[in-house]
DNA sequence: TAGTGGTCTAGACCACATT
DNA sequence: ATGTGGTCTAGACCACTAC
């Protein structure tokens, strides 16, 4: 069994835990390790780390987490992926696209303050008739709409979410600019038929079939700051994500 | 601030911060807690319940990443969600359908070996033309169809899978109980039309939107397991999910 | 029997938010 | 200044697996 090399500064604002589980998920997509190669066990980590075992267990837990790795008690644990599958999160399609480098725009077709219809209101804890911000995007990939976009944030948390800066960033990236910080998405994905305008905003055929998302959103004090009810061109999007047996 | 009363038993082989963060958990959809509340801190909470600290933390914690409870550190910890929503889990769709009362059921239209083509070799890590059993069952629930279900399950852990079997049990329910261990899934959600011929079978017109699934499951050793494609019937299933920041 | 991961304890120090 | 959650340690005992 070859040593695990790990850099660890205890001084860092970084936890131990992080800085290891950073260093093993390298070693794991670097092919140091390969899948079937079993770890030393936990006890032998922690020495050769130089930190204690329940430091060290919680970094290992991270990858199981993310499912690179299987423990076995009484057996040992084992790399059973190489890499991180994307999973279900908390980013935007702005971000997913970005990060894909297909360079996302966003027509902002409407941009107002509204009251909430009964849907709204009960999705946003608010009262028929309260003021919330309307958003409505059109979303651009590779020179082609992708998606039309309806969101309905609370004013609370509006002040950064304007025009121009949506045109070019995700709007979670704005809020959480303006330090709202999302927590938690109950999301919903589903199918439906597109209606005539839709296909006709979207350049596809009328009929054809949307992947179609909503999501309320909570920040950190469980308060809802967003409804996002969304509608994709099936042919050119899909949602991935790695689900670990807990 | 009331106190959370706990029962725990030590001696039992459930382990001591399962039964705390169950029996939290009732008192909050019971609503002793109700949303906005805080709870007593870390320290007094283990006072209280006689236990460690660290394992009081581990039972608030797994509320936390079901999205019941948000941390803030110098503040407290306080209720956000009343309920646990239904994140993705490792479960079948008969598994769903029978915790919602539905009374599913299957049609076994396909049981036999076959060979793996490029695309399911590749998704099994087998090489084509290996032996691979596939099934393909049609799954009714109230009485009508809602999915077509496609699936390549390798031979090794097939010995369970009759057909007899899969008409009252899922297919995931079948594995488990041949010590066959799930663990991992990778899945991609997306959405189609319906060929005539899948209209036919779901009672649908011909073009209707279907919602489609895809996974590929790896068990505790990482050994791709089985492959799933699935169609549904759009406008009576979709998938929701529960994400929390992490 | 030996070795593994799973659980649990009783402390400690720190960063952060509030008062 | 106080109290909160975040991190970390150095042990301990247990259940399980493999030999």
């Amino acid at each position: 069994m070859t040593i695990l090399t790990m850099e660890i500064n205890p001084a860092s604002p970084v936890p131990i835990y992080h800085q290891v589980s950073e260093q093993l998920q390298d070693a794991i997509s670097r092919g140091d390790l390969v899948k079937g190669d079993f770890l030393p066990s936990e006890v032998l980590l922690a020495e050769q780390w130089g930190i204690s075992r329940p430091t060290a267990r919680r970094a290992i837990q991270d990858l199981v987490d993310k499912g690179l790795l299987v423990r076995k008690r009484g057996v040992g644990t084992q790399v059973v992926n190489a890499r991180v599958q994307r999973s279900v999160r908390l980013s935007s399609l702005f971000d997913d696209l970005a990060a894909a480098g297909s360079k996302p725009t966003s027509v902002v077709q409407h941009w107002a303050l509204d009251t909430a219809n009964s849907e709204v209101a009960t999705a946003l804890d608010l009262t028929v008739g309260a003021p919330v911000m309307q958003l409505r995007r059109l979303r651009i990939a590779d020179m082609l709409p992708l998606a039309i976009m309806v969101n309905w944030i609370i004013p609370e948390v509006c002040q950064g979410v304007t025009a121009a800066a949506l045109q070019e960033h995700g709007l979670y990236e704005i809020l959480r600019a303006s330090r709202v910080r999302p927590r938690i998405a109950h999301q919903v994905i589903g199918a439906r038929m597109s209606t005539a305008e839709e296909a006709a905003m979207l350049k596809i055929s009328s009929g054809a079939p949307l992947l179609t998302m909503r999501r309320v959103m909570q920040d950190d004090s469980g308060r809802s700051i967003e409804l996002g009810s969304h509608a994709y061109n099936a042919t050119r999007y899909s949602v991935e994500m790695t689900v670990v047996d807990s």
